[in-house]
DNA sequence: TAGATTGTTAATCGATTAACAATC
DNA sequence: TAGATTGTTAATCGATTAACAATC
Protein backbone atom coordinates (compact mmCIF):
# COMPACT_ATOMS: atom_id res chain seq x y z
CA UNK A 1 0.00 0.00 0.00
CA UNK A 2 1.86 3.51 -1.05
CA UNK A 3 1.05 6.22 1.41
CA UNK A 4 0.06 10.11 -0.44
CA UNK A 5 2.66 12.08 1.39
CA UNK A 6 5.82 10.95 1.62
CA UNK A 7 7.63 12.35 4.57
CA UNK A 8 11.27 14.37 3.67
CA UNK A 9 13.38 12.03 6.00
CA UNK A 10 12.52 9.22 3.93
CA UNK A 11 13.04 11.41 0.41
CA UNK A 12 16.49 12.39 1.52
CA UNK A 13 17.59 8.56 1.83
CA UNK A 14 16.32 7.77 -1.43
CA UNK A 15 19.02 8.86 -3.70
CA UNK A 16 21.21 7.14 -1.39
CA UNK A 17 19.62 3.64 -1.98
CA UNK A 18 19.82 4.78 -5.62
CA UNK A 19 23.50 4.64 -5.24
CA UNK A 20 24.26 1.31 -3.37
CA UNK A 21 21.57 -1.05 -5.57
CA UNK A 22 23.60 0.48 -8.19
CA UNK A 23 26.60 -0.65 -6.91
CA UNK A 24 25.17 -4.21 -5.90
CA UNK A 25 23.92 -4.75 -9.27
CA UNK A 26 27.60 -4.22 -10.57
CA UNK A 27 29.16 -5.88 -8.02
CA UNK A 28 26.40 -9.07 -9.60
CA UNK A 29 24.00 -9.19 -6.80
CA UNK A 30 20.76 -10.46 -7.91
CA UNK A 31 18.80 -10.47 -4.45
CA UNK A 32 19.57 -8.65 -1.12
CA UNK A 33 17.46 -8.72 2.45
CA UNK A 34 16.67 -5.60 4.06
CA UNK A 35 19.13 -6.86 6.64
CA UNK A 36 21.88 -7.57 4.50
CA UNK A 37 20.85 -4.46 3.13
CA UNK A 38 20.63 -2.51 6.18
CA UNK A 39 24.82 -3.71 7.69
CA UNK A 40 26.00 -2.29 4.51
CA UNK A 41 24.42 0.86 4.44
CA UNK A 42 24.29 1.34 8.24
CA UNK A 43 20.98 1.90 8.76
CA UNK A 44 18.49 -0.32 10.83
CA UNK A 45 16.70 -3.11 8.53
CA UNK A 46 13.18 -1.76 9.80
CA UNK A 47 13.92 1.23 8.24
CA UNK A 48 14.82 -0.17 4.96
CA UNK A 49 11.49 -1.94 4.85
CA UNK A 50 9.55 1.10 6.46
CA UNK A 51 11.06 3.10 3.34
CA UNK A 52 10.44 0.71 0.59
CA UNK A 53 6.34 0.40 2.02
CA UNK A 54 6.08 3.90 1.73
CA UNK A 55 5.84 3.13 -2.08
CA UNK A 56 4.28 0.10 -2.40
CA UNK A 57 5.79 -3.94 -1.95
CA UNK A 58 8.82 -4.00 -3.77
CA UNK A 59 10.22 -7.65 -1.88
CA UNK A 60 8.76 -10.34 -1.50
CA UNK A 61 8.40 -13.02 1.63
CA UNK A 62 11.24 -15.19 2.51
CA UNK A 63 13.06 -13.69 -0.28
CA UNK A 64 14.55 -10.29 0.09
CA UNK A 65 14.23 -7.97 -3.01
CA UNK A 66 15.57 -8.12 -6.28
CA UNK A 67 18.11 -5.93 -6.91
CA UNK A 68 17.56 -4.62 -10.25
CA UNK A 69 13.80 -4.44 -9.92
CA UNK A 70 14.13 -2.49 -6.54
CA UNK A 71 16.61 0.00 -8.38
CA UNK A 72 14.36 0.50 -11.47
CA UNK A 73 11.51 1.57 -8.90
CA UNK A 74 12.88 3.77 -6.85
CA UNK A 75 14.36 5.24 -10.19
CA UNK A 76 10.79 5.71 -11.43
CA UNK A 77 10.21 7.12 -7.91
CA UNK A 78 12.56 9.89 -8.25
CA UNK A 79 11.93 10.68 -12.14
CA UNK A 80 14.98 9.44 -13.56
CA UNK A 81 13.42 8.23 -16.06
CA UNK A 82 12.34 11.63 -16.87
CA UNK A 83 15.14 14.46 -18.40
CA UNK A 84 13.58 18.04 -17.08
CA UNK A 85 15.02 20.68 -19.52
CA UNK A 86 17.55 22.90 -17.19
CA UNK A 87 19.67 26.01 -17.37
CA UNK A 88 22.50 26.90 -15.27
CA UNK A 89 22.81 31.04 -14.13
CA UNK A 90 26.55 31.81 -13.34
CA UNK A 91 29.44 30.09 -15.24
CA UNK A 92 32.23 31.43 -12.86
CA UNK A 93 34.25 28.70 -11.46
CA UNK A 94 31.32 27.05 -9.63
CA UNK A 95 29.45 27.17 -12.57
CA UNK A 96 31.63 25.61 -14.78
CA UNK A 97 32.26 23.10 -12.20
CA UNK A 98 29.16 22.11 -11.85
CA UNK A 99 28.54 21.63 -15.68
CA UNK A 100 31.32 19.87 -16.18
CA UNK A 101 31.44 17.53 -12.80
CA UNK A 102 27.16 16.77 -12.80
CA UNK A 103 25.97 13.75 -14.40
CA UNK A 104 22.55 15.44 -15.26
CA UNK A 105 21.27 12.70 -17.45
CA UNK A 106 21.57 10.38 -14.51
CA UNK A 107 19.90 12.79 -12.33
CA UNK A 108 16.52 13.50 -14.22
CA UNK A 109 18.11 16.48 -16.38
CA UNK A 110 19.02 17.75 -19.25
CA UNK A 111 21.17 20.63 -18.96
CA UNK A 112 19.99 22.79 -22.09
CA UNK A 113 21.61 26.44 -22.04
CA UNK A 114 24.69 28.73 -20.06
CA UNK A 115 23.71 32.01 -18.84
CA UNK A 116 26.21 34.67 -18.24
CA UNK A 117 27.18 38.71 -17.58
CA UNK A 118 30.31 38.07 -17.87
CA UNK A 119 31.63 39.29 -21.55
CA UNK A 120 35.19 36.90 -20.92
CA UNK A 121 33.08 33.93 -20.62
CA UNK A 122 30.14 35.11 -22.83
CA UNK A 123 30.70 33.37 -26.36
CA UNK A 124 32.68 30.24 -25.11
CA UNK A 125 31.84 26.54 -24.27
CA UNK A 126 31.72 24.56 -21.36
CA UNK A 127 31.42 21.24 -22.33
CA UNK A 128 29.35 21.26 -25.54
CA UNK A 129 27.09 23.75 -24.48
CA UNK A 130 28.00 27.85 -25.32
CA UNK A 131 27.47 30.08 -22.76
CA UNK A 132 24.94 32.73 -23.78
CA UNK A 133 24.48 36.25 -22.89
CA UNK A 134 21.45 36.47 -20.09
CA UNK A 135 19.96 39.38 -22.96
CA UNK A 136 18.78 36.42 -24.52
CA UNK A 137 17.67 34.10 -21.76
CA UNK A 138 13.80 35.41 -22.85
CA UNK A 139 13.97 34.26 -26.08
CA UNK A 140 15.77 30.91 -24.95
CA UNK A 141 13.08 30.28 -22.55
CA UNK A 142 10.39 31.10 -24.83
CA UNK A 143 11.77 28.74 -27.63
CA UNK A 144 13.47 26.05 -25.29
CA UNK A 145 10.95 26.33 -22.49
CA UNK A 146 13.34 25.14 -19.60
CA UNK A 147 11.51 23.92 -16.32
CA UNK A 148 14.61 24.53 -13.87
CA UNK A 149 17.69 26.45 -13.56
CA UNK A 150 20.96 25.85 -11.29
CA UNK A 151 21.47 29.33 -9.64
CA UNK A 152 25.44 29.47 -9.34
CA UNK A 153 25.64 33.46 -9.59
CA UNK A 154 26.22 36.10 -7.02
CA UNK A 155 23.33 36.62 -3.90
CA UNK A 156 22.40 39.82 -5.73
CA UNK A 157 21.80 38.53 -9.01
CA UNK A 158 20.09 35.86 -7.89
CA UNK A 159 17.18 38.03 -6.17
CA UNK A 160 17.10 40.30 -9.15
CA UNK A 161 16.52 37.16 -11.19
CA UNK A 162 14.60 35.23 -10.10
CA UNK A 163 11.44 36.74 -11.00
CA UNK A 164 12.03 36.73 -14.80
CA UNK A 165 13.13 33.11 -14.14
CA UNK A 166 9.57 32.67 -12.84
CA UNK A 167 8.07 34.79 -15.27
CA UNK A 168 9.60 32.48 -17.97
CA UNK A 169 7.90 29.26 -16.86
CA UNK A 170 10.74 27.99 -14.29
CA UNK A 171 9.67 26.63 -11.48
CA UNK A 172 12.32 24.23 -9.74
CA UNK A 173 15.68 25.72 -8.76
CA UNK A 174 18.85 24.52 -7.32
CA UNK A 175 19.90 26.72 -5.45
CA UNK A 176 23.45 27.61 -4.85
CA UNK A 177 23.14 30.66 -3.38
CA UNK A 178 22.05 32.27 0.53
CA UNK A 179 18.96 33.98 -1.05
CA UNK A 180 16.13 32.25 0.85
CA UNK A 181 13.91 31.80 -2.32
CA UNK A 182 11.55 29.56 -0.39
CA UNK A 183 10.73 32.27 1.74
CA UNK A 184 9.87 34.99 -0.93
CA UNK A 185 8.02 32.94 -3.42
CA UNK A 186 5.64 30.03 -2.28
CA UNK A 187 4.87 28.56 -5.68
CA UNK A 188 8.26 27.27 -6.27
CA UNK A 189 10.38 23.97 -5.91
CA UNK A 190 13.84 24.53 -4.11
CA UNK A 191 16.68 22.35 -3.69
CA UNK A 192 19.08 24.67 -0.87
CA UNK A 193 23.05 23.98 -1.40
CA UNK A 194 24.92 26.00 1.29
CA UNK A 195 28.45 24.77 0.48
CA UNK A 196 29.67 27.27 3.12
CA UNK A 197 27.19 25.98 6.03
CA UNK A 198 28.68 22.26 5.26
CA UNK A 199 32.01 23.30 6.09
CA UNK A 200 30.21 25.31 8.88
CA UNK A 201 29.14 22.32 10.22
CA UNK A 202 32.67 20.33 9.96
CA UNK A 203 34.36 23.11 12.11
CA UNK A 204 31.90 22.89 14.60
CA UNK A 205 32.58 19.34 14.90
CA UNK A 206 35.89 19.58 14.90
CA UNK A 207 36.00 22.11 17.78
CA UNK A 208 33.37 19.99 19.87
CA UNK A 209 35.34 16.88 19.55
CA UNK A 210 37.98 19.05 20.69
CA UNK A 211 36.22 20.09 23.79
CA UNK A 212 35.38 16.66 24.37
CA UNK A 213 38.93 15.23 24.36
CA UNK A 214 39.94 18.34 27.28
CA UNK A 215 37.08 17.28 29.58
CA UNK A 216 38.16 14.31 29.12
CA UNK A 217 41.84 14.57 29.96
CA UNK A 218 40.99 17.05 33.47
CA UNK B 1 21.84 25.60 31.65
CA UNK B 2 23.82 24.10 28.95
CA UNK B 3 22.87 20.53 27.13
CA UNK B 4 26.52 17.67 26.72
CA UNK B 5 25.91 16.69 23.18
CA UNK B 6 23.53 18.78 21.01
CA UNK B 7 21.22 16.86 18.35
CA UNK B 8 22.37 17.31 14.73
CA UNK B 9 19.26 18.76 14.22
CA UNK B 10 20.32 21.82 15.98
CA UNK B 11 23.33 21.89 15.41
CA UNK B 12 22.19 21.54 11.39
CA UNK B 13 20.12 25.46 12.42
CA UNK B 14 23.18 26.99 13.64
CA UNK B 15 25.10 28.13 11.09
CA UNK B 16 21.77 29.43 9.12
CA UNK B 17 21.24 31.11 12.54
CA UNK B 18 24.68 32.74 12.25
CA UNK B 19 24.11 33.98 8.70
CA UNK B 20 20.67 35.47 9.87
CA UNK B 21 22.25 37.63 12.81
CA UNK B 22 25.23 38.47 10.20
CA UNK B 23 22.68 40.27 8.21
CA UNK B 24 20.47 41.49 10.70
CA UNK B 25 23.81 43.20 12.12
CA UNK B 26 24.51 44.70 9.14
CA UNK B 27 21.17 46.19 8.45
CA UNK B 28 21.43 48.03 12.10
CA UNK B 29 19.75 45.48 14.54
CA UNK B 30 20.69 45.43 18.24
CA UNK B 31 18.08 43.92 19.50
CA UNK B 32 15.29 40.77 18.26
CA UNK B 33 13.09 38.76 19.76
CA UNK B 34 13.04 35.19 19.33
CA UNK B 35 9.39 35.93 17.78
CA UNK B 36 10.46 38.12 14.99
CA UNK B 37 13.62 36.06 14.58
CA UNK B 38 11.02 32.94 13.82
CA UNK B 39 9.17 34.96 11.18
CA UNK B 40 12.54 35.57 9.19
CA UNK B 41 13.47 32.42 9.56
CA UNK B 42 10.51 30.42 8.82
CA UNK B 43 10.82 28.88 11.92
CA UNK B 44 8.94 29.16 15.34
CA UNK B 45 9.76 31.16 18.14
CA UNK B 46 10.06 28.05 20.27
CA UNK B 47 12.50 26.10 18.35
CA UNK B 48 14.80 29.54 18.89
CA UNK B 49 14.48 29.67 21.85
CA UNK B 50 14.91 25.74 22.48
CA UNK B 51 18.22 25.80 20.31
CA UNK B 52 19.64 28.86 21.91
CA UNK B 53 19.22 27.31 25.35
CA UNK B 54 21.03 24.22 24.30
CA UNK B 55 24.03 26.13 25.02
CA UNK B 56 22.58 28.49 28.10
CA UNK B 57 20.64 31.63 28.12
CA UNK B 58 22.03 34.52 25.61
CA UNK B 59 18.75 36.34 25.91
CA UNK B 60 17.37 38.95 28.33
CA UNK B 61 13.70 38.30 29.61
CA UNK B 62 11.62 41.28 28.47
CA UNK B 63 14.37 42.40 26.28
CA UNK B 64 15.03 39.37 23.45
CA UNK B 65 18.48 38.94 22.16
CA UNK B 66 21.33 41.12 21.47
CA UNK B 67 22.04 40.61 17.59
CA UNK B 68 26.05 40.96 17.67
CA UNK B 69 26.33 39.24 21.30
CA UNK B 70 24.43 36.04 19.67
CA UNK B 71 25.97 36.06 16.75
CA UNK B 72 29.35 36.04 18.73
CA UNK B 73 28.58 33.43 21.18
CA UNK B 74 27.03 31.34 17.79
CA UNK B 75 30.34 31.74 16.48
CA UNK B 76 31.88 30.42 18.88
CA UNK B 77 29.79 27.22 19.41
CA UNK B 78 30.81 26.53 15.61
CA UNK B 79 34.40 27.17 15.91
CA UNK B 80 34.56 30.19 13.86
CA UNK B 81 37.03 32.09 16.19
CA UNK B 82 39.71 28.98 15.66
CA UNK B 83 41.87 28.16 12.19
CA UNK B 84 41.73 25.07 11.60
CA UNK B 85 44.33 24.08 8.77
CA UNK B 86 43.48 22.54 5.86
CA UNK B 87 44.37 20.79 2.58
CA UNK B 88 42.64 20.57 -0.46
CA UNK B 89 42.90 16.88 -2.66
CA UNK B 90 42.28 17.40 -6.11
CA UNK B 91 43.15 20.46 -8.41
CA UNK B 92 40.41 19.31 -11.35
CA UNK B 93 37.43 21.52 -11.67
CA UNK B 94 35.36 20.94 -8.78
CA UNK B 95 38.16 21.77 -6.63
CA UNK B 96 39.74 24.90 -8.47
CA UNK B 97 35.84 25.88 -7.88
CA UNK B 98 36.16 25.03 -4.01
CA UNK B 99 39.20 26.83 -3.47
CA UNK B 100 38.20 30.32 -4.99
CA UNK B 101 34.51 30.16 -3.73
CA UNK B 102 34.45 29.13 -0.60
CA UNK B 103 35.67 31.75 2.32
CA UNK B 104 37.37 28.92 4.44
CA UNK B 105 38.37 31.97 6.78
CA UNK B 106 35.19 32.72 7.88
CA UNK B 107 34.29 29.02 7.98
CA UNK B 108 36.93 28.08 10.75
CA UNK B 109 39.32 27.13 8.21
CA UNK B 110 42.69 27.91 6.65
CA UNK B 111 43.12 26.19 3.48
CA UNK B 112 47.10 25.75 3.36
CA UNK B 113 47.90 23.49 0.52
CA UNK B 114 46.49 21.74 -2.45
CA UNK B 115 47.40 18.57 -4.11
CA UNK B 116 46.75 16.78 -7.58
CA UNK B 117 48.30 13.62 -9.34
CA UNK B 118 47.77 15.66 -12.96
CA UNK B 119 51.05 17.32 -14.41
CA UNK B 120 48.43 19.43 -16.27
CA UNK B 121 47.80 21.17 -12.86
CA UNK B 122 50.76 20.55 -10.37
CA UNK B 123 52.93 23.31 -10.58
CA UNK B 124 50.05 26.22 -11.32
CA UNK B 125 48.35 28.37 -8.65
CA UNK B 126 45.14 28.75 -7.58
CA UNK B 127 44.06 32.12 -5.92
CA UNK B 128 47.51 32.51 -3.98
CA UNK B 129 48.23 28.59 -2.99
CA UNK B 130 50.51 26.46 -5.90
CA UNK B 131 49.19 22.74 -6.51
CA UNK B 132 51.40 20.58 -5.09
CA UNK B 133 52.29 16.54 -6.56
CA UNK B 134 50.62 14.38 -4.16
CA UNK B 135 54.59 12.71 -3.92
CA UNK B 136 55.03 15.93 -1.38
CA UNK B 137 52.04 15.41 0.61
CA UNK B 138 53.70 13.61 3.31
CA UNK B 139 56.25 16.02 3.76
CA UNK B 140 54.19 18.76 3.24
CA UNK B 141 52.45 17.21 6.23
CA UNK B 142 54.73 16.00 9.01
CA UNK B 143 55.83 20.47 8.20
CA UNK B 144 52.23 21.88 8.19
CA UNK B 145 50.19 19.52 10.06
CA UNK B 146 47.23 19.95 8.66
CA UNK B 147 43.77 18.68 10.47
CA UNK B 148 40.97 18.70 7.64
CA UNK B 149 41.00 17.60 4.17
CA UNK B 150 38.50 18.35 1.39
CA UNK B 151 38.54 15.44 -1.12
CA UNK B 152 37.41 16.76 -4.67
CA UNK B 153 39.39 13.63 -5.95
CA UNK B 154 37.19 10.47 -7.67
CA UNK B 155 36.07 8.29 -5.43
CA UNK B 156 38.58 5.37 -6.38
CA UNK B 157 41.47 8.14 -5.33
CA UNK B 158 39.58 8.75 -2.22
CA UNK B 159 39.42 4.92 -1.03
CA UNK B 160 42.84 5.00 -1.69
CA UNK B 161 44.38 7.87 -0.16
CA UNK B 162 42.43 8.07 2.62
CA UNK B 163 44.16 5.59 5.06
CA UNK B 164 47.59 7.99 4.31
CA UNK B 165 45.74 11.17 5.14
CA UNK B 166 44.74 9.62 8.04
CA UNK B 167 48.20 8.23 9.15
CA UNK B 168 49.45 12.06 8.41
CA UNK B 169 47.39 13.10 11.25
CA UNK B 170 44.00 14.35 9.35
CA UNK B 171 41.16 13.20 10.76
CA UNK B 172 38.43 15.17 9.54
CA UNK B 173 37.13 15.71 6.02
CA UNK B 174 35.02 17.38 3.80
CA UNK B 175 33.88 15.07 1.46
CA UNK B 176 33.01 15.86 -2.13
CA UNK B 177 32.94 11.73 -3.14
CA UNK B 178 30.38 9.20 -2.77
CA UNK B 179 32.98 7.11 -0.82
CA UNK B 180 31.65 6.56 2.70
CA UNK B 181 34.46 7.30 5.16
CA UNK B 182 32.09 6.91 7.98
CA UNK B 183 31.40 3.40 7.57
CA UNK B 184 35.39 2.07 7.05
CA UNK B 185 36.41 4.37 9.32
CA UNK B 186 35.22 5.00 12.42
CA UNK B 187 37.27 7.51 14.41
CA UNK B 188 36.78 10.23 11.67
CA UNK B 189 35.11 13.46 11.30
CA UNK B 190 33.00 13.93 7.91
CA UNK B 191 30.86 16.28 6.15
CA UNK B 192 29.36 14.54 2.76
CA UNK B 193 28.41 17.12 0.09
CA UNK B 194 26.37 14.90 -2.09
CA UNK B 195 25.91 17.52 -5.10
CA UNK B 196 24.21 14.12 -7.04
CA UNK B 197 21.33 13.42 -4.43
CA UNK B 198 21.03 16.95 -3.81
CA UNK B 199 20.30 17.51 -7.62
CA UNK B 200 17.99 14.02 -7.54
CA UNK B 201 16.00 15.30 -5.06
CA UNK B 202 14.83 18.09 -7.15
CA UNK B 203 14.23 15.55 -9.82
CA UNK B 204 12.05 13.97 -7.21
CA UNK B 205 10.17 17.46 -6.02
CA UNK B 206 9.60 18.12 -9.61
CA UNK B 207 8.10 14.75 -10.64
CA UNK B 208 6.37 14.23 -7.97
CA UNK B 209 4.87 17.49 -7.76
CA UNK B 210 3.43 16.77 -11.82
CA UNK B 211 1.94 13.50 -10.49
CA UNK B 212 -0.40 15.75 -7.91
CA UNK B 213 -0.86 18.11 -10.66
CA UNK B 214 -2.29 14.79 -12.64
CA UNK B 215 -4.28 13.55 -9.81
CA UNK B 216 -6.00 17.18 -9.10
CA UNK B 217 -6.94 17.20 -13.15
CA UNK B 218 -8.59 13.58 -12.85
C1' DT C 1 4.73 48.81 38.23
C1' DA C 2 3.06 46.78 33.75
C1' DG C 3 4.45 44.74 29.55
C1' DA C 4 7.38 41.95 27.11
C1' DT C 5 9.86 38.09 26.33
C1' DT C 6 12.79 34.71 27.89
C1' DG C 7 13.97 29.97 29.90
C1' DT C 8 11.96 25.78 30.82
C1' DT C 9 8.58 22.25 31.57
C1' DA C 10 4.86 19.66 29.61
C1' DA C 11 2.19 18.10 25.52
C1' DT C 12 2.20 16.82 20.88
C1' DC C 13 3.76 15.21 16.88
C1' DG C 14 6.55 12.48 13.81
C1' DA C 15 10.18 9.29 12.85
C1' DT C 16 12.59 5.19 14.10
C1' DT C 17 12.78 0.71 15.99
C1' DA C 18 10.82 -3.63 17.55
C1' DA C 19 7.81 -7.35 17.02
C1' DC C 20 5.28 -10.62 14.67
C1' DA C 21 1.75 -12.46 11.66
C1' DA C 22 1.52 -13.22 6.72
C1' DT C 23 3.45 -15.59 3.03
C1' DC C 24 6.80 -16.83 -0.32
C1' DT D 1 6.80 -28.50 4.80
C1' DA D 2 10.30 -25.53 7.26
C1' DG D 3 12.96 -21.45 6.99
C1' DA D 4 13.41 -16.95 5.68
C1' DT D 5 12.05 -12.50 5.20
C1' DT D 6 8.72 -9.33 4.07
C1' DG D 7 4.75 -6.01 5.12
C1' DT D 8 2.61 -3.91 8.80
C1' DT D 9 1.15 -2.83 13.40
C1' DA D 10 2.56 -1.39 17.93
C1' DA D 11 6.09 0.60 21.07
C1' DT D 12 9.70 3.70 21.68
C1' DC D 13 12.30 7.44 21.07
C1' DG D 14 13.41 12.12 19.83
C1' DA D 15 12.26 16.55 18.06
C1' DT D 16 9.01 20.22 17.73
C1' DT D 17 5.48 23.01 19.56
C1' DA D 18 2.66 24.95 23.25
C1' DA D 19 2.21 26.93 27.61
C1' DC D 20 3.49 29.56 31.38
C1' DA D 21 6.08 30.94 35.43
C1' DA D 22 10.23 33.66 36.05
C1' DT D 23 12.20 37.99 35.45
C1' DC D 24 14.04 41.85 33.05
Amino acid sequence: MSKNVISNSVIRRLPRYYRFLGELEENGYVRISSRELSEKMGLTASQIRQDFNCFGGFGQQGYGYNVSELRRQVGIILGLDKKTPLILMGAGNLGKAIATHIDFSNRGFELIGIFDVNPEVVGKQIGKIPVRDISELENFCTENKPQAAVLCVPQEAAEKEINRLIDYGINAFWNFTHYDLSISHENVLVENVHLGDSLTILSYAINSAEKEQENEDS
